[in-house]
DNA sequence: ATTTGCCTCCCCCGCGCGGGGGAGGCGGAT
DNA sequence: ATCCGCCTCCCCCGCGCGGGGGAGGCAAAT
């Protein structure tokens, strides 16, 4: 907040790209320091100019926004990355935020709300597009599990044989006899119908019905 | 937009509920139409009433608003949820947008903001508070990948590991030897201080390695 | 009081797999 | 021209596990 925040625009029209700035630059505490027309441009002035945050348009020639969002990370992790798209969301937002990616605005975004967007990325706060958080959020929710009713005991043996002990070692754990695992065990593969353990954890990760 | 927003609260401190209730009522588009004093109160109330939101004190005596939410998700899927909860991030979090809350506010939020959170949610978008989202959004990211280099033809056979195939099955799809395949398995398991295709598989997912 | 679901325990068989060894060809790096 | 990483292929051993049976006890539901 005392120092200024230093903003690099990376857009292939010349008239957001003036359009952004001009915006940006009614904001006192912003200091636009340079423009690029696509990201292979913008990543070298990235690396030279070393901004706060980057504004990306996601879809341009040569180097998409994608691309220069992830070899920013690679190259500068510091730098901020905030993604600019049209009024779609995009699916690639899901391997943008994986990628470390700390904001992402629709392009009819208010100014203002533009502004505050910047500033929260910039003091290290995460900003996503209500539209793009609600799908986020929606990825992450466990997808619907089909049926699938394990019992009490069941759902216990399921969470240890996602582990790498072997049966006679849970059963040891939770003081049965190893048959007993493994008969709980053979009714679980034949509820889930997965053909054995491996595919029986991943199931039930994908399900989030075991912890990670 | 039409309708004015119907508004449910539900926290144990009357002082709190008296002061959300003076704030909402001062905007025009909102109806505060009940409060309740614990979840238990606040759910059979909410079944009642039927809001179109209801605010929820996470902290609260004889239920929570854990156990609220989890329960009012249940009972009636259409009322949207807003958490409330002190200055500190819950890790509670993730279980309740897994469990499809909508809105997760701090308690030290600005009325104003207070407002366009709710009137975002009610219009069916998502409103997680900046310190919340980024918390989700990092949760979302793989693990840091501790140094793993598979080379590329491995990374190939571990996608295959974890799929139901054996060494046999997986030979004959990429045409070349089963012994191949177990010399390629024995290198990844080492490389990934795994003791079996199962936690490799689990693994590879955690970080991100392989598709869900 | 009978049924039903759940947890418990037992046997046998075959095979997929982990772990140990070794070896040859091929391309890039130096 | 030599070295090294990668991909390829081979052998043997032991055991963990999937799949097929069956059985008894106990509590809740009916």
């Amino acid at each position: 907040m005392s120092e200024s925040i230093r903003i690099l625009i990376v857009d292939d029209h010349a008239v957001v790209r003036k359009g952004l700035a001009m915006v940006l630059r009614l904001e006192p505490s912003f200091e636009v320091v340079g423009e690029a027309e696509n990201g292979r441009v913008g990543l070298e002035a990235a690396k030279k100019l070393n901004p706060d945050i980057v504004l990306v348009d996601l879809v341009m020639p040569e180097m998409d926004g994608q691309e220069m969002a992830l070899a920013l990370r690679k190259s500068n992790p510091n730098i901020k990355i905030m993604m600019l798209t049209g009024t779609e969301v995009d699916d690639r937002v899901f391997d943008l935020v994986a990628a470390g990616v700390e904001g992402y605005v629709l392009k009819n975004i208010e100014p203002g709300e533009l502004v505050r967007a910047i500033q929260a990325v910039a003091h290290g706060e995460a900003y996503l597009h209500p539209d793009v958080m609600k799908k986020v959020v929606n990825k992450m929710q466990p997808l619907p599990a089909p049926a699938i009713s394990l019992t009490a005991r069941e759902m216990e043996i399921l969470d240890w044989m996602a582990t790498p002990n072997t049966y006679k070692q849970i059963a040891s754990q939770l003081s049965i006899s190893e048959e007993t695992v493994r008969s709980h065990a053979k009714n679980i593969l034949e509820k889930m119908k997965q053909p054995n353990r491996a595919q029986a954890a991943l199931m039930a990760m994908k399900m989030g019905l075991i912890k990670l």
